[in-house]
DNA sequence: AGCAACTGTATCTATGGGACACAGTTCTGG
DNA sequence: CCAGAACTGTGTCCCATAGATACAGTTGCT
C-alpha cells in the first residue's frame, strides 16, 4: 500500500534536472510499491482498495481497450470510486503502469521438477514469456525505456539465467542470452499484434506493405522478391520459431565450443 | 505535402470500432504522407514549411528533450509558427511521429559495393542500425505497435533482405532473419539507454539493481551469482556484442546446412 | 470520549490534442 | 487586369487527462 503521508517528494515539470546517478525519489517510489514493505494503517478506516485490486483494474482495461485506455478515471471507475481516490495508493500514472506490468507478467511459473537440459528449459521459457505477452500486448509500450524491475520480472530472469547453470557460460553471458531471448519475444509481439486476433497471415499490414509494394516495388527488388515467397509460407508464427532457433542454436554453439 | 483540403475523415473517439480488415482511413492518410504523392499547390500563398522541415524540428526536440517533450506546441514553436499552422501539413500527432520516425531512420546508406559474404554484410547493417538507434533513443517508444512502414525503414530490410540473397534461404526466412536482428537492435537500445550518457556500467539501473539483490537476493539465487560475475565483466556493449554473434553463429548454422 | 490518523471526494489548475471560423495572401480565368 | 477561388496562418474554443489541495467523513488508540 502506498501510504503517502501527504506531502511526498514528487518532483512536479518533467524532472529536466534529474541527476544520473542515485536514485531519483521517483524510482524509490516505485521500489517501494513494487517490492513493500507494505506496511498496514492501524487508525483509521479500513482502505477499500489494495494495490493488487488497483493493478488488476488497470491490466483488465489495458488487454481490452489498450494502455492509453487505462487513465486513471477509468481503471477508478472500474473499482467504483473515484479518480483521486487512486491517489492513495499510487503517487501517479507512472507508479501505476509500473505495478500494472509486474503484476501481469506475474512470476514465472513453477518448474515442475524436470532436469532437461538448458536448450529445453529455456526454449520452454522462452515460450510461456511469449504467451504472456500475447495476453498483455499493452506490457510492451508500457516497458519501453530503462525502468525499475519488479519481482516478477526478476523471477523470470532468475529462471532463464538459473537454466544455463553448467553451461560453461559466466554470469554477464547467461544475463545476455536471457536478455537477448526477451529482445526476440518483444520483436515478435510487436509483429504478431499487426496479424490481429484473426489469424490472417495477410491482414492490416501485410495488406498495406502489399499496396505500397505493387507500386514502389522497383526500388525494393529484393524484398519483393522475398515478400512473394513468403507469401506462400505458413502463417505468422514462422517469425517466432524462426528467431526461437537461430537464437538457441547460436547459444549452442558457444555452449559447445566451452565445453571442449 | 499534407494539403488536407479541409475536412478529412478523421475518426474522432478512440477508433473503438475500427475494423481489422481493410486500411483504415488513418493508415491511408500516414501512407500517403510517407510515400506520397506530395502535389504542391499552385493557387494561394507559397507554403512557409513543408513536411521535411516539420519532421526535422520534431527530431531536434526529441533528440534533446525526449519524445513527449515533441508536443505539437513545441514542434510549431521551434519553426516560428503556431501549433495550428502544423495542422495544415500534418492530420495529427501520430502522423507528425511517424515522419519523424522515417526521416530520423532514413534511407540506408548507399553500400560501397563491396562484395563480402552476408554475415560481413550483416553484421555492418545491424552495427549501422544500432547506431541509429542509439541517436534516435525517442524512435523506440515511438515505434511500439504496428504501424505503416516508411520508405526509409523499408530501404533498411531491403539492405538486410539483399545481404542474404544466395544464401539457401527463402523469402520469409530472410525477412524473419532481418526481424530477429532489428528486434536485438532494439532491444540493447533499450538496456543501453539505462546506463545514460555517462559510460559507467553500474550507473542508475544497476546501482537500484544492486539494492534490490542485496535485500531480496535470497529470492534469486542465480541472478545473484550471475550479478556477482557480470560485475568484473567488461561495460555496456557486451550484452550487444554478445547477442549479435549468437544470432550470426545461429544464421550460421542453418545457411550451412542449406548448403548441403 | 476525544483526538489523531487515515480515507474518499469535490474543486481547481495546467497542458495537450484537436475543431472551427476567419482573415490575409496569391494565383488563375475571364 | 481584376474578381473570385484556393490556400495558408492564426485566434479561440472544447475536451480529456494528470495532478494539487482542501475538506469532510470514518475509525481506532489512549
Amino acid at each position: 500500500m502506498y501510504r503517502g503521508h501527504g506531502r511526498f517528494g514528487k518532483v512536479k515539470g518533467k524532472a529536466k534536472t534529474e541527476g544520473v546517478v542515485g536514485m531519483s525519489g521517483e524510482q524509490a517510489e516505485v521500489v517501494r510499491l513494487l517490492w513493500g514493505p507494505h506496511a498496514k494503517p492501524t487508525r483509521g478506516p479500513k482502505p477499500t482498495l489494495d494495490l493488487d485490486r488497483i493493478a488488476r483494474a488497470g491490466i483488465e482495461i489495458a488487454d481490452a481497450d489498450g494502455l492509453a485506455e487505462a487513465s486513471m478515471q477509468r481503471v477508478a471507475a472500474h473499482l467504483g470510486v473515484t479518480k483521486m481516490a487512486l491517489y492513495r495508493y499510487v503517487p501517479g500514472k507512472a507508479e501505476l503502469v509500473a505495478l500494472m506490468v509486474d503484476a501481469a507478467i506475474g512470476p514465472h511459473p513453477e518448474r515442475k521438477a524436470r532436469r532437461d537440459g538448458w536448450r529445453d528449459q529455456l526454449e520452454e521459457w522462452a515460450r510461456q514469456l511469449f504467451t504472456v505477452f500475447r495476453q498483455h500486448p499493452w506490457a510492451l509500450e508500457a516497458t519501453v525505456g530503462p525502468r525499475v524491475l519488479g519481482p516478477g520480472e526478476l523471477s523470470w530472469m532468475e529462471r532463464a539465467v538459473s537454466a544455463l547453470d553448467g553451461t560453461g557460460l559466466d554470469g554477464a553471458e547467461r544475463m545476455d542470452a536471457a536478455v537477448l531471448l526477451v529482445g526476440h519475444v518483444r520483436g515478435i509481439t510487436q509483429q504478431a499484434r499487426a496479424a490481429g486476433p484473426t489469424g490472417d497471415p495477410e491482414a492490416q499490414l501485410g495488406s498495406v506493405l502489399g499496396d505500397l509494394m505493387r507500386e514502389h516495388g522497383k526500388r525494393f527488388p529484393a524484398l519483393t522478391a522475398a515478400l512473394a515467397s513468403a507469401a506462400r509460407s505458413n502463417g505468422h508464427d514462422q517469425a517466432w520459431e524462426f528467431g526461437l532457433r537461430r537464437i538457441l542454436d547460436g547459444l549452442a554453439v558457444l555452449i559447445d565450443q566451452r565445453a571442449r
